[in-house]
DNA sequence: GTTAAACTGTGAACAGTGTTTACCAAAACA
DNA sequence: TGTTTTGGTAAACACTGTTCACAGTTTAAC
């Protein structure tokens, strides 16, 4: 390789990676203005305005507004599987995983509600629509629940019974939760944690095997 | 009162009756546009132009969009309130009435999704503002359910405990699964109802008193 | 009966929105 | 040195909700 052909090559290089940088420049705009303004009123004029380009050069980076939107949603969903994961993976004990699991998921929608809005109440069509080779979000939230629902029955935790069932009823719940306090001012984060705390105790108790 | 005050008298009247059926024009076109095309996308402006009338026409009968739409969200809840009453006074068995509160919830939900969406998920603000002198709908909604936990814990049906932490734990779980069948398409009506049956079993027994 | 006031509806405009297209300057290539 | 590709943009299009000045009509007052 000459100096001339090394020479091409940095300054293709370069302009890739200038390239990069303002589709990151962008992503990180948007997702700033996504958390300060909310779904609703988050506008592509002013993510393009705020980062210093005009509209159209967003569309040399990404293919529309929705584009642009379910990159700034992945990293949302980033952050949870994160959490949930982790959540997963700091007790080998299947109930314990599983309250561990309900706790990390009602923590993210309390301490991150714009994200878990557009993830699981407005655009789940994002999550469910496979990206970049991802298994669906279902995978990874409720496999990990699913297998730790299987394992208390297998180790006569809890009654006998359809896992996938028991998945989504735990889904539900949770969910039910966190979405009425998104959606319900009068729905306090105490309101939650209090209502989680107190009747999880009844269907841990309702869950248990026949004696 | 002469002829000629008759005459005023049903001149304003008539008056006064086309102007509220004009009213009522607008308010059925909203309501049978939002039901076509859902929150999202409903427009002022094909509210106008599907009545026959100049957009800014529709500002002489209502203050603006958001107050033509809370009058349409009005009519959706309207029925869900209905129907959560019929639900109440089927029966006078506490147990029996929870049950059925439930499936009325979950049935408005399914069979309204649009409707349900817009009062629970989307624009719960316009009924937890209360208006024409009405109570707030957790008043109709949770008094209801509230009222029957009272009961059961009375009669020594289920544990006992705070009625409303259990009136919203109940309303977490229905709300849930009606929420998630509506964001998450793989959450079919049949499997919110199969989960709605095989998961109420192990509530209803983790809420039986200690014998 | 004439005049003034109130009512009813509208066209036009304003400030937004997402998106497309023609164009321009600068860089890369031949 | 042309020539071509690239990166960015102004302008326009088709929408949106909302406001306002302005008509035509109906009512009220003198």
């Amino acid at each position: 390789m000459n100096s001339a052909e090394r020479l091409r090559e940095a300054s293709l290089q370069r302009r890739d990676q200038e390239k990069q940088e303002l589709r990151q420049l962008f992503l990180d705009t948007a997702a700033e203005l996504f958390l300060e303004q909310g779904h609703e009123r988050f506008s592509l004029r002013q993510v393009a305005e705020r980062a210093g380009y005009s509209p159209a050069t967003i569309y040399h980076y990404f293919e529309n507004k929705d584009d642009l939107l379910s990159h700034v949603i992945d990293e949302g969903y980033q952050l949870f599987k994160k959490q949930f994961i982790a959540a997963s993976t700091s007790t080998t004990d299947p109930i314990a995983r599983l309250i561990a699991l309900g706790r990390a998921y009602i923590d993210f929608g309390l301490q991150h509600p714009i994200y878990y809005q557009v993830i699981f109440m407005r655009r789940s069509d994002f999550l469910m629509r496979p990206r970049s080779g991802e298994q669906q979000p279902r995978a990874v939230t409720f496999q990990v629940v699913q297998q730790a629902i299987q394992e208390a029955m297998e180790a006569g935790l809890i009654q006998q019974g359809d896992a996938e069932t028991f998945g989504d009823a735990f889904w539900a719940w949770m969910h039910g939760l966190v979405a009425l306090s998104i959606s319900m001012p009068m729905f306090t984060e105490e309101r939650v944690r209090q209502v989680h705390a107190e009747f999880g105790r009844f269907l841990i108790q309702g869950l248990q095997p026949a004696s």
